[in-house]
DNA sequence: CTGAAAGCGCTTACAG
DNA sequence: CTGAAAGCGCTTACAG
């Protein structure tokens, strides 16, 4: 069970371990043709090198902490692919943590970043505890965060520009000739809903539509919150002719809502999304929504990251562009309904 | 920059540093008032153990190395939430890494699970790359397959009941009165993808069905392949009544296809998936399918591992029995269609 | 170019 | 109960 180390293959290449060691790493500190016996050597011993012992020396693990809120949900899924893939590419690892949003579970996660070592820590959640806030800045390890700022905390991040994203979407649906538009928004108090719900509220402003209370509702970001909140869109005594929703998750609960009463989408009720899930193409109609680029939000969260395991200083709040995706949940407004 | 160790606690305590390591982790060998002592002072030194020095001595990570297709999957995605939270709840942490299904990357991804000496390797890949099989088992160290079996190599495993699930599910559309019932599988050698299909081909049997040969369609487990496979199906100068799918992705694409056909699901087609994804039932009809207990599999995949720790010899072969959902997308068949 | 020495921050026999 | 010594498998000055 015995690993294999240095020190063998030193003895089997009748040289000293830091020779072997050099070799091993392709320091031009040692003779080409020695360097090569050295290699094939430890080749042929089926040798890898002991990263943690490694790690113990440099003190670095190549390493990076990931906490999501939860790996199952598809959109925190397509980021975390993007932070693998970049990761990947530079020679770090990924070590993933769930927080569930749980305050308890999030101390816990950063401790164990800590015990490990990890180089940095890339936080796609939501919502970053507040509870932990503070430990992750006397960690002292770069941080980036990703939709998600705490500007007097944290300087690095990268987000989804919410209101010049939402503001366009909801011109999409005013220029459609829609007037009475419902926001279908996420808790109250989360940034992102509160940026979206800007860009809405602008929208109207400069399209003179009056702001209506009982057109603004919340719900949770899931399909079944979603639903609620449709359902008391739907109990209005004159319905919305749009729905602007935080995100898809949020707009196929209010869909099959939408359904259930028997109204069509887009001729009864025009409803769009944001997000871009891979499954709203599929539903029925497929979903007008705005397109977060995840893949790439995660990649550069990385990079970002890794800019800054060389220079500390280094600042970076990356704005990045939603993009419209028109399908066919948006029309103009019917003028029959009532 | 200096982090705080061991000697520097030993330090402020005025005791060896062996005796701060006991105190730190709660060694029944340090007289509880000093353990206490050292405690508190470590605590307000905001001391945290480094777990690379630990690990270096102990030949234990406390890390599992996880390697999966691609986590953007959402079947993935939940099995991969259940894994990290059972890790968690042992204090395993969860190194997440990406194959693509690419052999390379395979390659890569062991020999980093290598040298960081991880504890053991979860697989959640739908086929294990035959390239890196012989380098898993060289390197001598638990590993659990999920829903992917490779009995002369790999003794433990999770695994949905493929056969009996789909044999269940086939049986339902035959009660309902079908006959003419199309498999719509992935792709030709997938060991999932055969046994799902021996459990339909008995179905079959068994209800005198014929097997026909035109009904049997390919395609790759995403909703675009199967959005093509169904369109072969839908070419067929007598359209099947029912379709059984591989799974709900290519479900999905099924569905879209039959839509845009102008057939109406399930008057004219009833559609069978396999995973029930969260999303299936947010499908429009809601999709009847085999449920897969995916973050209980992972849960249970991360089990076994543990149990591997403490024995090596441990032997499971967890097969997870499989749920028909029903739901909206079969009913009995009309007779009129042609 | 190469090796002897020291050290990274822990844990584990071994004495006492 | 406590400490001195050794060692985990590397890398990094320092000499030569």
């Amino acid at each position: 069970m015995k690993q294999i180390s240095i020190k063998d293959i030193a003895r089997a290449a009748r040289v000293s371990h830091p020779t072997v060691s050099r070799a091993i790493r392709h320091s031009p500190l040692v003779k080409q043709e020695t360097a090569e016996r050295i290699r094939e050597i430890a080749n042929r011993m089926g040798y890898r090198p002991n990263a943690v012992a490694r790690s113990l020396v440099t003190r670095k693990t190549g390493t990076i902490g990931v906490v999501v809120t939860t790996i199952a949900d598809p959109f925190i899924g397509e980021v975390v692919s993007g932070i693998e893939e970049a990761a990947n590419e530079h020679g770090y690892s990924v070590i993933l943590a769930n927080s569930n949003a749980d305050p308890a579970r999030e101390i816990n996660v950063v401790q164990s970043f800590q015990e490990r070592r990890v180089d940095g820590i890339l936080v796609a959640a939501s919502r970053v505890g507040a509870m932990y806030i503070p430990m992750l800045n006397r960690f002292k390890i770069p941080i980036v965060l990703i939709n998600n700022q705490h500007p007097e905390e944290f300087v690095d991040s990268v987000m989804i520009d919410n209101v010049a994203s939402s503001l366009r979407a909801v011109q999409y649906l005013i220029q459609l000739g829609h007037r009475r538009i419902a926001y279908l928004g996420d808790q109250y108090g989360l940034q992102s809903d509160t940026e979206r719900f800007t860009g809405y509220r602008e929208a109207l402003l400069h399209a003179n539509c009056p702001l209506c209370a009982e057109l603004i509702v919340q719900a949770d970001g899931k399909p079944e919150g979603g639903g609620f909140a449709m359902d008391k869109l739907l109990s209005l005594s004159i319905l919305p002719t749009a729905v602007f929703c935080y995100n898809d998750m949020s707009a196929i609960g209010a869909l099959s809502r939408i359904r259930a009463r028997g109204l069509r989408i887009p001729q009864d009720i025009s409803l769009l999304g944001f997000d871009d899930l891979f499954i709203s193409s599929y539903l029925d109609p497929p979903l007008t929504t705005v397109r977060q680029p995840k893949r790439a939000m995660g990649r550069i969260a990385t990079e970002i990251l890794l800019k800054l395991f060389d220079d500390p200083q280094y600042e970076a709040n990356m704005k990045m562009k939603g993009e419209l995706i028109v399908r066919e949940s948006t029309a103009p407004p019917t003028a029959g309904i009532k």
